[in-house]
RNA sequence: GUGGGUGUAGCUCAGUUGGUUAGAGCACCAGGUUGUGGCCCUGGGGGUCGGGGGUUCAAGUCCCCUCACUCACCCCA
């Protein structure tokens, strides 16, 4: 016997029932990004690697260790993407999409691939939806970002998230503030976690983001980003808080947020919930312009944008519907023939109803009567349309509404006016 | 990559110190009504007990290995 084959680790299927939610998030998306001036790009799911390599840091844990990279057959290395920004940046550049405007405004959606162990939350094949604000230096822009994000989230019915924000500097004004940072840590290593003496060489942000109650500890004696960034991102950091107010989102300054990919700077941030377990970040951007030049752009552009993970934002949309309760409602007509004569009849009234736009259906064989119209319940139906030998001769059905119990004789022609919702001629 | 938890019917789960033919609820199918669904009643189909090996007269149950799922570390959306 041959072995069943199941969907491998860490990707999964969206099955029927839950692609409602899906569909509703990204039905929103659409229409809130393209009231604020966003326009859809779709870019490949399959780029060379070193566009992932330069564009996200070499050293990071996402390229070091998380990209799906093989080589095609004609010996080049690929890489299903990890994330969105760069293959837009790419496509952004490689057909000048500033040339009509100086700022241009994106949006996509899609499977992202990462080679991690799967928790809650966190997938092999996740998606996102994620947005992306180029040629701008404003700190308006990032307020433009966030603000949309705090109403998405709102419009999807979410209400029980925080929003963090912080201010990475400039990378310029980011290399002392790290040496630093290095510095203090290095004097009080022989307090701090394994993991965190580690850090001090791959990541030292992240120390002041440990679990651990001794490093907890030392960290709030560190220096603070805040504290070491200069006046333009200082100020930048101000406009955009007060944009923020004015537009009545809540926020709170998190000096430990760290974004894991290299090419973040100045402002950052992350929509969190305690719902969602460990990962509680199910949105999360900041500003960026040095990608530009790694991708080969002759000066930097500045971008602002973040990413929502659409996996752990669903997640907080079940939360929220269990809370409502939407009953169903029913549509459509079941034909129901009542023996083998009747059958091709009711295969004509069928492609009728359908041809005329009515949601129609019809079991593939004449079973019992009992068992079609128990189908007809199961599946939802208004309407069901009984069809016997009577019914034939005469060239009417029997139209039964499933809710009410009430029954009447008539034509087809009817029977579509009632499922469309429209006035009945007579 | 590391650690914990869980794998028995389509789903949720029982299954005693190892002991007859492995069960329940829901779901599914049929009948109770030869042309009327939902509720109810009756009956039915469906299981390599995740997989492999071992101990034993005997393994769903004990031991080893393995795989999958899940949660956490790490990291991130």
């Amino acid at each position: 016997m041959a072995q069943k084959i199941q969907s491998i680790t860490g990707m999964s299927d969206i099955l029927p029932a839950d692609v409602c939610l899906w569909r509703t998030l990204e039905a929103t998306a659409r229409r809130q990004f393209e009231n604020y001036g966003f326009s859809e790009i779709r870019t490949p799911l399959l780029e060379e690697t070193a566009l992932f390599a330069r564009g996200i840091g070499t050293d990071t844990q996402v390229v070091q260790k998380e990209m799906y990279t093989f080589e095609d057959r004609g010996g080049d290395s690929v890489t299903l993407r990890p994330e969105g920004t760069a293959g837009v940046m790419r496509a952004y550049l490689q057909h000048s999409l500033d040339a009509a405007d100086g700022i241009t405004k994106l949006y996509y959606m899609g499977p992202m691939f990462r080679y991690e162990r799967p928790q809650k939350g966190r997938f092999r094949q996740f998606h996102q939806i994620g947005v992306e604000i180029i040629g701008t230096d404003s700190p308006g822009a990032d307020a433009e970002a966030v603000i949309m994000m705090d109403r998405l989230a709102k419009a999807l019915g979410i209400s029980d998230f925080r929003l963090e924000i912080n201010s990475l500097g400039t990378l310029e004004e980011r290399k002392p503030y790290l040496t630093n940072l290095i510095d203090y840590f290095k004097g009080v290593s022989g307090e701090m976690c394994a993991d965190c003496i580690k850090r001090l060489d791959t990541n030292p942000l992240r120390i002041l983001d440990c679990k651990q109650e001794a490093c907890r500890e030392k960290a709030k004696g560190a220096p603070t980003i805040l504290d070491a960034i200069g006046y333009g991102s200082r100020q930048a950091f101000e406009a955009f808080k007060t944009s923020l107010h004015n537009a009545n989102v809540a926020f709170v300054v998190n000096p430990r947020i760290v974004r894991g990919l290299d090419y973040y700077e100045k402002t950052t941030f992350e929509f969190v919930s305690d719902k969602l377990g460990a990962q509680s970040t199910f949105s999360g951007g900041g500003r960026y312009s040095g990608l530009a030049m790694e991708l080969g752009a002759k000066k930097p552009v500045p971008a602002v944008g973040f990413s929502i993970g659409c996996e752990r934002l669903i997640l907080l949309m079940e939360e929220a519907k269990k809370k409502d309760g939407a009953g169903q409602n029913l549509s459509g007509v079941y034909f129901i023939g009542l023996n083998e004569g009747c059958f091709y009849e009711c295969q004509k009234l069928v492609q009728r109803a359908r041809d005329a736009g009515v949601k129609a259906e019809m079991d593939y064989t004449a079973k019992s009567m009992k068992s079609q119209m128990r189908r007809a319940n199961k599946l939802g139906y208004k309407y069901a349309a009984i069809v016997g030998d009577d019914e034939v001769a005469q060239g009417v059905v029997q139209l039964k509404n499933l809710a009410s119990g009430e029954q009447n004789k008539m034509g087809i022609g009817d029977v579509i006016n009632r499922a469309k919702n429209l006035p009945d001629r007579l």
